[in-house]
DNA sequence: TAATTATTTTAGATTCGCCTAAAATATTAT
DNA sequence: ATAATATTTTAGGCGAATCTAAAATAATTA
């Protein structure tokens, strides 16, 4: 059950995992996009990763990964947000500095080496990012989520996660003084470009483009 | 001056690196064995990093890092050691456990993340084997040391660094409750088969081999 | 349904790091 | 000095990961 993949497999079957939460059924063009490289490597890497048993894979119907696969593609993610937790809580990182840094991390394959973070860091149970970590089985918190297009105005809520970890995005958020834990209210949606207004805590009122909201997801919060 | 050399790149310039400390000029078969590699492989390299003047290379001739290779050897040989420092002293590794994982994270490319880590550990100067860690501009304290097998009977004398990192010596080292600071004193030479009659403070003398006392590097104590 | 367009796969090259076998050069022994 | 041996380099090839261009297949549109 060892698998000793070189780096880019476990790229690729990382890719195919985030791309199966949203999609379900992968397709050649979207991992190639997500990867930066071309559909006829995406095909060549396919037949490898069908050789193995790790993506289920027939010609020109695309693809999904097996149950082993999933368990690699979990064990890379739960490298990825530890090591991201590890540079923002020990090291003093941004948390719009952490990804790339952990792109590299992710792939150091000591187990020996997880277990020992995880447990140094005492077995954090989110990322700097808001998403779940896995932990050595797998398994990860479920927090039930809204996006913040779908929260009712006047509703106490908190920012849980961001829907992506470019430096576009957390530039802008770092800007406007928005993290995971930030207390939310929707004051106000303009239906002309759905931006909306929004409020923290002791702070003036101001208005969010709608592709930002797209990008936050918050819990409602018992408003005490 | 921006490197971006491969992983593979990296471990040959390391490999030169610790081979022209003792031998000045560097053999392509020295450097084969090293890497377990083969010498074909290693002339392939030599042209490669010839190219990138990294090495001053003449067929036939042995070669030597450039001013430029040394610098970046120097900062692999940083991280992997800081690493070390890491692993051991904040997520409780054991010294014999280190030098593979290590020999993983020194590819990591972040400077940023170097530099962090460093402050994190708060500069440490020597690395858990008693090897000195360079600093961001590769200078490291020069430790004035012998081999054991040069400590004269009677002086008391402290363990500084062990000559290899294989899990062999360690584990023995291990088993003979040796590590870097322990308080050491030659009680006898035995001319036969050159072991040594050592006593370690509160227990009773025993002997090593030729081959353990050429593996030790002790400074010698003010005999307070 | 047939034609057009989009997607995916194959074919054929390239670069990197590695190998074995043979040739070139250097070293050591006679 | 010449021969034998050791070391290093070259020649030629292989697998991994990538690319472009062309062929195969699927999806969409007319
Ligand atoms: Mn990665
Ligand atoms: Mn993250
Ligand atoms: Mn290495
Ligand atoms: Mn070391």
């Amino acid at each position: 059950m060892i698998a000793n993949l070189s780096i880019t497999e476990e790229n690729y079957i990382k890719a195919i995992y985030h791309l199966q939460q949203t999609d379900g059924n992968v397709t050649t063009n979207e991992v190639a996009e997500m990867l930066h490289t071309k559909a006829a490597s995406v095909t060549d890497m396919l037949k490898k990763l069908n050789a193995k048993n790790i993506v289920n894979y027939a010609k020109y119907q695309g693809f999904t990964l097996s149950d082993d696969g999933r368990k690699i593609a979990l064990s890379i993610v739960r490298k990825h947000r530890l090591w991201e937790y590890f540079l923002v809580e020990k090291l003093q990182f941004g948390w719009d500095e952490v990804h790339e840094v952990a792109e590299e991390l992710e792939h150091i394959s000591s187990l020996k080496l997880v277990e020992k973070l995880d447990a140094f860091l005492e077995y954090p149970k989110f990322d700097p990012h808001g998403d779940p970590i896995p932990d050595v089985n797998g398994k990860m918190v479920y927090q039930p989520q809204i996006n913040l297009t779908d929260l009712p105005p006047s509703e106490l809520a908190e920012v849980t996660a961001v829907g992506s970890q470019s430096t576009e995005l957390l530039e802008l958020l770092k800007h406007k003084k928005i993290a995971i834990g930030t207390k939310i209210i929707i004051k106000k949606k303009f239906l002309f470009d759905n931006s909306i207004e929004i409020k923290l805590q002791n702070q003036a009122a101001f208005t969010i483009s709608q592709q930002l909201a797209q990008a936050l997801f918050v819990k409602k919060t018992p408003n005490e």
